[in-house]
Order: C-alpha cells, then sequence, then structure tokens
DNA sequence: TCTGGGGTCCTAGGACCC
DNA sequence: TCTGGGGTCCTAGGACCC
C-alpha cells in the first residue's frame, strides 16, 4: 500500500505558523513578480479567488474582503518541506519526495497494521512537530492514493485520512471522480475524452486498451492499470539527478538597455551554474533566449540561442561567458523585453569530463574558484562575491513587495520571532 | 516496369506534473 | 502598470547506418 501526504493550501499554511493572525482571515501567495494566485487559504477560495489567476485586476476585491496577499517566499517554504518530510521518515524508510508538498510513503514495512490509526498519526505528528495540516490517502498504487488523497480533502467526513482498500470502496471512489481529477490527465486529454463521452475515472476503466494506447500514450494506459489495482508507476525512493536545469524570470520593468540584460543573462547562468554543483552535474548545452511581453499589444518576439559547449562545465565563468555569447548573437535593440532566461542541458557527472583536444580551459582553477565562491555565499548570502556584471539588479529584479520574513533560515529574521 | 528490411539517433512539439 | 517557474516523458519524422 501507497500513502500520498500532503500539505493543504501548503504556500499559506507556511505563512501562518509565523503569523498566527491568519488564522481564519483570506490568505494569498502570488507568484514571482506578484503575478498569479498560486495558494489560497480555504478563505480565499470561499471567495471565489480561482488558482494561477492574474492578481492585477482582482486589486480592488482584494480590498474589499481585506484579503492578506504574500509574495513567495521559496526559502521558507523549501526549508518547512524538508522538516516536514523529516517526520514523514518516522513512519517509513520507503518515501518518494514527490513535491515541495507532497510525498508517497511505501506501507509495506510499517509497524501500524491498521492503516486508519496510521493515517491519522501521520496526520497529527506533522500538526504537533510543524504545525501545518496534511491530508493522507491511501491506496494500492500510487494513482489510487492520489485519488484517495484529494477525497480526503474534499469530503469533511473523513477528517483529512481516507483509505481505498476494499474493492468496493474503489469502485465508488472511481465512480465519483471525474476524470480531469485524475492524476495524469491534464486539459487536453480531458477535453478529448469528454468528446468521447469519459467522464469518470471508473468509465476510463471501460475503455481497451489498444484504444488507449493508440489515442493517447503508454502512460495513460499505465494510469490505467494502477486504477485497476495493479502498480506500475514505481516509487523512486532517490532522488534522479536532474537532465535539464533552468533559470528563467520576468523582469519587475520592462528593459529595453542590453546592459541590464547582460546582467539579468549573467545572474541566471549563475544560478545555473550553482545548481549544477550541488547535484554534481556539468553540462554540455546552454540555451539563452530572451522575449518580450506577450500580453502587450506589441507583437510579440522570442529569441533563443542554442550553444554546445565543447567541454561540458559547470563554471560560473564559462557558463556566463556562454551564455553572454548567445544572448549577444540574438540581442535587437529595437524590442522591449519582458523576461529572460538561461537553461542548461545535456547534463552528465562532474566526476568525468571529457576534456577537448585543443581546448586549454584551466579546469581545476575554475573548479577552485567555483568552491570558494559558493563557500563563502553560503556562509554570508546569495551573491556577496560575483561577477561586476552581474551588476545590482535594480533595473530588472522581481517585483516582490509583500514578503516575508525568512523565518528559518536566516538569522535577523530567526532574532524577530523569538522577541 | 521494377526499387528491402531493420535498425539508431536526434529534434521539435506536445502532453503532463507541481 | 500589473499575467510564474521549473521540470519530465512520449511521439513522429527525418537523418543516418548496414
Amino acid at each position: 500500500m501507497y500513502a500520498l501526504v500532503d500539505v493543504n493550501n501548503f504556500y499559506v499554511s507556511c505563512e501562518k505558523i509565523f503569523n498566527p493572525k491568519l488564522e481564519g482571515k483570506p490568505v494569498i501567495i502570488l507568484s514571482n513578480n506578484d503575478g498569479c494566485i498560486i495558494s489560497r487559504s480555504d478563505e480565499a477560495k470561499a471567495l471565489g479567488l480561482k488558482m494561477a489567476e492574474p492578481a492585477f485586476n482582482k486589486k480592488q476585491y482584494l480590498k474589499e474582503n481585506n484579503v492578506q496577499v504574500f509574495s513567495s517566499n521559496y526559502a521558507l517554504y523549501g526549508d518547512i518541506s524538508n522538516r516536514i518530510i523529516q517526520v514523514l521518515k518516522s513512519f517509513s524508510p520507503r518515501i518518494e519526495i514527490y513535491s515541495i508538498d507532497e510525498s508517497f510513503l511505501e506501507l509495506s514495512d510499517s509497524e501500524f497494521v491498521d492503516l486508519g490509526k496510521l493515517g491519522n498519526e501521520i496526520k497529527k505528528r506533522i500538526q504537533r512537530y510543524i504545525g501545518v495540516h496534511v491530508s493522507v490517502g491511501i491506496g494500492k498504487t500510487k494513482a489510487l492514493a492520489k485519488i484517495a488523497n484529494k477525497i480526503a480533502k474534499k469530503e469533511k467526513q473523513y477528517n483529512g485520512v481516507c483509505i481505498l482498500n476494499s474493492n468496493r470502496d474503489i469502485d465508488c471512489a472511481l465512480r465519483n471522480t471525474s476524470i480531469e481529477d485524475v492524476w495524469g490527465i491534464g486539459r487536453q486529454y480531458q477535453k478529448f475524452l469528454k468528446y468521447n463521452e469519459i467522464f469518470t475515472a471508473h468509465d476510463f476503466l471501460t475503455i481497451n486498451d489498444n484504444w488507449i494506447r493508440k489515442n493517447l500514450t503508454v502512460v495513460s494506459l499505465r494510469l490505467k492499470k494502477e486504477l485497476q489495482g495493479t502498480s506500475c508507476i514505481p516509487l523512486e525512493t532517490i532522488l534522479p539527478a536532474k537532465k535539464a536545469i533552468a533559470t528563467t524570470r520576468g523582469f519587475g520593468k520592462i528593459v529595453t538597455n542590453v546592459k541590464h540584460l547582460k546582467e539579468a543573462v549573467s545572474t541566471y547562468a549563475t544560478r545555473c551554474s550553482e545548481k549544477l554543483r550541488r547535484q554534481n552535474s556539468v553540462a554540455n548545452i546552454l540555451t539563452v533566449f530572451i522575449h518580450t511581453d506577450p500580453f502587450s499589444n506589441d507583437k510579440y518576439h522570442y529569441l533563443s540561442k542554442t550553444i554546445h559547449l565543447e567541454v561540458s562545465t559547470n563554471s560560473q565563468m564559462e557558463l556566463v561567458k556562454f551564455a553572454l555569447k548567445g544572448l549577444k548573437k540574438i540581442y535587437r535593440n529595437d524590442l522591449r523585453y519582458k523576461k529572460a532566461g538561461v537553461i542548461v542541458s545535456g547534463l552528465e557527472s562532474a566526476n568525468n569530463i571529457q576534456k577537448g583536444l585543443f581546448n586549454d580551459t584551466d579546469i581545476k582553477a575554475d573548479k577552485l574558484l567555483s568552491e570558494a565562491t559558493d563557500y563563502i555565499n553560503r556562509k554570508y548570502g546569495r551573491d556577496k562575491i560575483k561577477l561586476a556584471i552581474q551588476g545590482d539588479g535594480k533595473e530588472w529584479k522581481l517585483k516582490q513587495e509583500m514578503l516575508s520574513g525568512k523565518y528559518t533560515t536566516q538569522w535577523s529574521d530567526i532574532i524577530k520571532i523569538k522577541n
């Protein structure tokens, strides 16, 4: 059996831990640049605020209803997430960290025989140790655990814990689950399936395997098996190394000056190099892109350049150099830019780098330099040591007008809370 | 007039997830 | 004025090989 444990309204719940006055109030968290609504308290949901809704056209409504609004504070959410995972590990060593607020547990080795007791204990312990509410769904496969979790969250009488074990319960759950609520069925498939008169998870099980294989993909066929109770999406207990790493941001305001684009792009390349080193990878492909505002009336322009590197690297110097080279190729001085990004791919282990025959880059020196800057920046804060070209970000950095404190990760904010 | 069979690798695009 | 960011996987089609 698998359990899916998922934090209710995760980002909002994190803010509430350190700001108890938010309890009972409508609270929302905005995406980067304070753009869209990405987390809502129950009270905010009741006001009809929708997920992913742009916040700017709701400004008046938010004010009238006294909605508490926050910029997203990923340093805080990431730290709370890690603490929750530590608690979950006390229930089962077989754990898959599926996202920042969701984990799958395999329960075969659990000391609890009674699954209901287990679910309640998970909920209780996380509430007590961390201070957030979770929902627990338990089922024979990961897809069924997902469905159970959805029911636990939606139907009040379950009190946050739902177990799908007997055939009767599973059948009933599948009949009551709309096709769009099934894990792995997105917007397009939903439309297509409904057009073919498949409206519920139960309907989905009645269709022929070949039809699914032909009209959808093998992924959806796997999903069907999972819903039938045959586990075929394995638990991934080891976090697989990433195959691509991206750092992309919209700007706080429109950028026209190439100097500011250079600052942003070199900063994003720097972030990519840090992320590469963190997972001990090097990259041999780098893509840089810039684009104009897709929502403006002007013609939309997306410019990008992909560079294949002769020697794989995770060096800040190297990646910044190539990113700027790419930027130079695509930059046009007649456009108004809204966003830029750097993506590195072709990732491999940093332990065995294939050197170029005619390449004289001093890999060793680069490595020593990176280790030193990583150490200093970890200890004293991001970008304490940086390249001059990164600039100060004044002209392009994110808008984060309603950011809460780094209550658990920054000393000055920890002191604030203690007082 | 007639023109095989069996592969691999790469890429772009489209679907999905949180 | 103001609309997020970061990933994965699959498939079809084109190029190549013998």
